[in-house]
DNA sequence: AACAGAAACTGGTCTGACCACTGTGTTGAA
DNA sequence: TTCAACACAGTGGTCAGACCAGTTTCTGTT
């Protein structure tokens, strides 16, 4: 390989490679990636500087290596991001509040992109759903930012959850009149009641 | 090294290892970690293990390693993250919808809480810098985000903000008349006048 | 056609060599 | 006494090679 100017790291040029051949020859979750060996021949680098930058991009969960059988593209979750980032991330003590406040926040964004987005029909058959079955809040929850048809915003909510738990908030359960009362809410698409109703339910004076 | 249970590789164990030595001795950023072949005599594993483990945290901007120096603790930023993760999660048209909707949403959620926590002295201070400065429309909203205090709003707006911006989106440039006004709406206090003028500012009809 | 075994592929871990940079301590000259 | 130069020991960076373990493919036999 070229020698790197101002010294960027023969691991870095590498995962650019990846990501611009990625690009280009249109990769999709579950493509097998050149393997090391091939790799480390096509762009004339050490073998172990081709792992180190698979590493690196298995860390953040982007591939996966499988032994015998080669690399793969993996459909993206951010949940082992979250286990990583929090240790070297949030450890003061603010983080609890950014992350009840932002998490709250996240999930009224939806409820709104929810009740702008979504047909009667489609809630109707969501408060059938939350009648007729038993559900954490969570999974609540979950249903409402597929409701919001954001995947942005799914993948941010799915990441504040997993650290929301992890740091074992108080919190009373919620009665599931409320929960539907707050599908309810969506149905009048009255935005003061929306609000009214999520405030009731997370325990908050005004959002 | 013990045999790992469940064939977890050799560099996860030494993440984990690392996560756990840098919560319970209590690392901050600018902390210099033990030495790559330091780390190699005391898990008793090989050098390159470690190496690959570095390289994965290092991808991350967790941690930073000098050739000659050692590997330091970083102060996280998220925009390593943001030119990487792009190239593989955020690739099908609804990205560009996505990415435009998340922004305007944190960015009101965080006038919002910047309505909330801010003083008339502080608003009146970021007035009149405001009035007197020449900027560009991201300075301005990492204003009101520091206004709002969240610091996990701040990674999300930064990431978000990078992603925007390499999307190239059609733009018109805002008038600074309409950002005084903003601030204004602020110092009001009043909800529906402060959603008005962002609605005006991000061309929406409603949020 | 089916099956068993060999071969070739893959990734996983490690050792060792050597290079390049940085920091520290020593030494000799001014 | 001070300062510059040098040596040394530390650090990370890259690589080759060896060997192991799992999977897939190929080949020969029945």
């Amino acid at each position: 390989m070229s020698a790197p100017e101002s010294s960027t790291k023969v691991y870095i040029e590498i995962v650019k490679q990846l990501r611009n051949m990625i690009q280009v020859e249109g990769y999709q979750a579950g493509d097998k990636l050149p393997s090391e060996r091939e790799l480390s021949e096509r762009l004339s680098v050490g073998r172990s500087s081709v792992r180190e930058a698979f590493r690196a991009l298995e860390l953040l969960g982007l591939i996966e290596t499988r032994r015998g059988e080669g690399t793969f593209i993996r459909d993206f979750r951010g949940h082992n991001l979250v286990q990583l980032l929090s240790t070297f991330i949030l450890q003061d003590d603010r983080a609890r509040t950014d992350i009840k406040e932002t998490k709250y926040l996240i999930e009224w964004d939806c409820l709104w992109l929810a009740a702008k987005k979504v047909s009667e029909e489609e809630l109707q058959s969501f408060r059938n759903w939350a009648e007729s079955t038993v559900y954490t809040d969570d999974e609540f929850f979950y249903h409402i930012i597929l409701l919001a048809d954001n995947h942005l915003f799914m993948r941010m909510w799915t990441i504040l959850k997993d650290y929301y738990n992890s740091l074992k908030f108080d919190q009373e359960p919620v009665a599931k009149a409320d929960y539907i009362k707050l599908v309810d809410s969506l149905l009048s698409y009255n935005e003061q009641l929306i609000k009214d109703q999520y405030c009731k339910i997370r325990n908050l004076s005004s959002i």
